[in-house]
DNA sequence: AATGAATGAGTCTTCATTCAT
DNA sequence: AATGAATGAAGACTCATTCAT
């Protein structure tokens, strides 16, 4: 039952914080939306802010899942292919700005919780020594520091602006442009 | 005494959205920041949302100007030199991270409220189109499109990045890395 | 446990609004008064206005049916008769001054509020064609309209007399006067 | 200037309470009528409530002095031709129902404030007691007590209703349904 | 004599949390 | 395991009053 009531109450979350901001929505909203009832949150997650921190942390788990088990997927998986993975999956087309307009929710939200800043700069690391790791087989040490920084940047910088516009993000575009500055930053050598 | 009270209770709001975050950010807080009573606040700026917009306003136009004085100032303004200047400017060390995180729950914020979003629009369209503006004189048309969108991405990817870690930001990792971002883009051709 | 809190809620403001007046009540009166929190009143009427509002619409049904049901039970009702009712009825002991006050208070206020003064519309109406009515198979039409306003105005006039007056209210001598106005009218004949 | 001060003020609130009622009425929103500041207030009447005072005191007074001289302008004044003037004037086409409206949210407020609800008895008494003098020569005693109870019930009962209806008051209609009362209750005997 | 900037107490409203069932 | 009625603390906003000028 847990699991099951875990799953649903987070999905109605997600919903909700894309519709009403994490600071708007309630939480009879969000019971409203998973069918339940108010009382449930508390139960499963101790309040508010247990069942915010959990969505964070699915959200989170969510990325990083789809890009572990596509490196796991390809046998000779070089250096380049890996940051490409990285790339591919952040622009994964099945990430709509729904899921972006939450994540920056709970990214502006992190500033000033420390239980949610812990969990963030928890996964920022894990995914900027994941890049440096890459990029260091590539480029000499302080150049693969800036180009884990600078990638990890514009992915989150296109994925920003993207959320903000009214028109639908362009998945393509922002892959290209990821793509052509790993590929200027790798042929400068 | 309007124009003395206005940059009083801005600069209080900016102290206190720093500290506190946008949601959590209440009127008294600010008054008490700004050494004034609460009242004051709905008589200048007709409530709470007034004061944020008009924040979020000057927040904006304070580095629309920098930008616009700086260009005016060198007589002979390339366009590498003006994409230049847009990115020194960005990253002044004179901006420190807590204003940088203002403007993200600012940006995070408006993402539900209209009024701030339609702002944030303006201000994000006035910087594009500039940034295009240049770089048409340096790309093709389609290149000039995506270094545009790709740099804006990625200096306020560098903020967000940068607001979130406890740390110092680094602003002269970040002109590098967004330096060496643009010079490749124009070095491609 | 709706209808249970609606009436308690609404009997709370009819004490309340008599002791201190329509605009001087709090919510915070009205809920201790019922010995209930503050909170309940916007879950249960949606505010304070939703309060008011339906705690007006109780007080007129009441009327409206003590009226309706005493000319039910009598079977061969003459159109004298009814209006006979509508005297005694408006001027029943068992309406007390108190009673008035919250009336007068409410009508007071209709006058600029929209939703109480439409409520205040339908109500008057009501009784103003109900009036008509039986008046009519009295006397010819243009005396039927006026004995009609005439009998309603009179009716509420000594109301709004008694009141203010600190004095008990004298429902027998208001029965006096407006039976011998309706005699007088009649038998102008 | 006192004097001219007063008057400008207490028009002020006569336009104001007609447009919002009285407790919606603030004294920035009379002082901003009067085209003076909000301080004057304090500085001629003690406050809103000396303000709210004098001016249905204004109100009362206006209506006394038109009847007296009304009547000191009649020669040979009979007991009849002075409760007819009585009733011409207090449904004088230069009353609009703005005036009643003032009226009536005084007569509202004035079952709570002690010291309206002093002029308020002072003045109903006033012109009960006058109505009783003249009906005295013309009634018997208890006759004429509900007589005078009876018109000044239904003076007040056509301007409450006519104050509610979004209508014209009808001022014509208002004297003849009055008149035909009283000379109803004359032919009685 | 007159202003109007500033105050802060008082109100309504919202909402996370609790708890009896 | 689940409900949802009830609470009450906290917030935004209003506005009569004050007072220095």
């Amino acid at each position: 039952m847990l699991e099951i009531r875990r799953q649903q109450l987070i999905q109605a979350t997600l919903i909700c914080v894309e519709k009403y901001g994490v600071s708007d929505t309630t939480i009879i909203q969000i019971a409203q939306q998973a069918g339940l009832s108010s009382g449930i949150i508390s139960h499963y997650f101790g309040g508010k802010m247990g069942l915010l921190y959990e969505t964070m942390r699915d959200l989170m788990r969510e990325l990083r899942v789809t890009i572990t088990e596509k490196c796991k997927s390809e046998p000779n998986l070089t250096p380049y292919r890996a940051i490409e993975i990285i790339i591919d999956c952040n622009f994964d087309p099945k990430i709509d700005s729904a899921r972006m307009k939450v994540w920056l929710s709970f990214w502006s939200m992190s500033m000033h919780q420390d239980n949610l800043n812990r969990l963030q700069i928890i996964n920022d690391s894990r995914l900027h020594s994941n890049l440096l790791f890459h990029f260091k087989k590539l480029l000499p040490k302080q150049q693969a520091k800036n180009a884990a920084r600078g990638l990890a940047a514009l992915i989150d910088g296109l994925w920003l602006h993207g959320s903000l516009r009214c028109e639908e993000f362009d998945h393509y575009q922002a892959r290209a442009i990821t793509k052509q500055f790993l590929n200027n930053l790798l042929e400068e050598q």
